[in-house]
DNA sequence: CTGAAAGCGCTTACAG
DNA sequence: CTGAAAGCGCTTACAG
């Protein structure tokens, strides 16, 4: 059933009953309650696209993955917050997946040349990110999660990684550990960059000389957090601590320490800096994990949030948030052993 | 720019234009080539939301979450599969999330009243399944990842579980195991019913009596793979062996058995039915985990392929398939201690 | 407070 | 092979 029809069938104009279902203070509260009840009654919902063409907004949030979609445990907390959020409002989110960055920047193209989308969400940005400049150039409003530069101003909601890993590093230090690795993430990242500052400063504030044997780069996989742990354990001067990227590099880690005979918070303290995963809680694991933690879940409620207000016109230099990290330390982290 | 403009500059009808461009073979080859130099040059693109309304149809294929969006690795995984298939053809996917069945039902009644999607993916099917009666009274297409009974015949996709626990309860057998647990998933749904049923009927065949205090249930998360494990080691007469149902209730599993002193492998071995994720294989576990595995991501693609079928008119009962499991036997499996 | 009508940007029968 | 025009189902300025 359309409007016309639904109209005809309860007798007022089409103007009236969208209207009436749209909210518009015009309409009278008993005209208003009327059409409700009937649409409710007799199931007219107005079709969607035809709304979305006559108002021109297309109602929809894009992102878009890299890697043919082989989005991990983080994105998927991510979105489920988004979709949350969204949804409340009605809004649709339209998944992209691409093979790489200029199919990413086509991607963009492609949305804005459309219209399927009233703005989009980048993630995982580059220091100096050209995404940034090509969504400003294009006029398709985005929201950033992370940080980066560039000229003009930027809505985002980026996490302290600075003063997690200077937290993590710092507790470490006072346990009396001198030699702390770090399995941190991509180079281009702004968050590995922040997170090897809050790293470095920390050390030189305690004294500690940075060795860059003791850092590592990688993707937050078991896998990498293990080669990584592996390579630091063959060290002439192993680490006695370790701060993993993420718990799936933690597990790594962990499986590496406990490979060479050590005890993980006794022999070798490890730090993770991760969410909570429903499904993998620091807390349950043998021994429990000092985490610094962000719930990525309600980062991406917030920016569904965000993107609302920017679709409503706010500036997007007043939506930029920077969220504070929260440090719980468990059984993974101990003093050194002398 | 629209179509109207461009078809101004060009110096053709929007008639010519909109055929050209949309590929049907009454336009002239050379107008043809025409129009899409024309359309790359000059950046114009159809708006996606008027084809829409234009043809009716919605260009979206809608999938729901339970648990406010709060999807674990599977889904991810799943989604991946899915979004690279549909990208291609320019369909988008539409992922809503809600807390109750309830709730769900509610949103196949939105998005059919709302036109907003051709089509729905229905995951984790109950044995008799109330969504599947609704989407056929509805009268909106859809594909079950899984199986489940109904009247009429709908497609779905699955992979054969019963034959995946069968090969795990056998190969278990042959190693000389006769206390076998199996950590299982809801009990309401069909593959934990297929999987318990591959179980029992294997442990009949080699003449081993079922033991239901050997047999748990619950969600695939790390901590219910641990409890479950836990319980089943308290037990007077505890298992030899565990079939866990996915990689992250094996990684419980395995934390319980070491917690109690015993060795994974050797004296308790473990077969996880899961599937590759890029980021924790069961490869790199130490010990390698033997596994029943199927890839989801490759079920994610397939059914966007199934999905593209049935919106092109192909019958439901024609869009039926169960996949075959792959067995890989690793280094956490090996003969019973006597 | 309500309604008639134009318009959103396409597609597609119909006519040539 | 190409074009003029109706139609998809809404919203919303304009008029009353």
């Amino acid at each position: 059933m359309n409007l016309k029809e639904f109209a005809a069938r309860i007798g007022l104009s089409q103007t009236t009953v969208s209207r009436a279902m749209s909210g518009y203070p015009e309409v009278k509260a008993e005209t208003r309650a009327r059409v409700l009840e009937a649409a409710e009654r007799l199931g007219y919902r107005p079709n969607s696209i035809a709304q979305r063409l006559a108002t021109g907004r297309a109602g929809a949030i894009g992102i878009v993955f890299q890697g043919g979609g082989r989005f991990g445990p983080h994105s998927s907390e991510f979105m489920g917050g988004l979709s949350t959020r969204l949804q409340q409002e009605g809004i649709d989110i339209l998944v992209s997946t691409v093979e790489s960055a200029q199919d990413e920047a086509a991607a963009y193209r492609r949305l804005a040349a459309s219209k399927r989308v009233d703005a989009v969400i980048v993630h995982t940005p580059a220091r100096t990110d050209e995404r940034i400049a090509l969504l400003q150039a294009l006029g398709l409003p985005f929201i950033v999660h992370g940080r980066s530069e560039a000229e003009k101003p930027f809505a985002f909601l980026d996490i302290d990684n600075f003063g997690a890993i200077a937290a993590a590093t710092k507790h470490l230090a006072a346990l009396g550990h001198r030699r702390i690795a770090l399995i941190n993430g991509d180079t281009a990242s702004t968050y590995a960059r922040d997170r090897d500052k809050g790293y470095r400063r920390t050390l030189a504030a305690e004294g500690i000389a940075v060795d860059p044997a003791l850092t590592g780069h990688g993707e937050f996989t078991d896998e990498t957090g293990f080669r990584l742990m592996q390579g630091f354990l063959a060290l002439p001067a192993p680490p006695t601590a370790v701060i993993a990227g993420s718990m799936m590099s933690a597990l790594g880690a962990m499986r590496a320490i406990r490979i060479a005979g050590l005890a993980v918070g006794e022999d070798v303290s490890l730090i993770a800096h991760d969410d909570v995963f429903p499904y993998l809680s620091p807390d349950n694991l043998v021994p429990a994990v000092t985490t610094t933690q962000s719930p990525i879940r309600a980062a991406g409620e917030r920016i569904g949030d965000m993107a609302l207000r920017l679709l409503q016109g706010e500036a997007p230099e007043a939506l930029q948030e920077v969220w504070p990290v929260e440090f719980v330390i468990r059984g993974s982290t101990g003093a050194a052993r002398s």
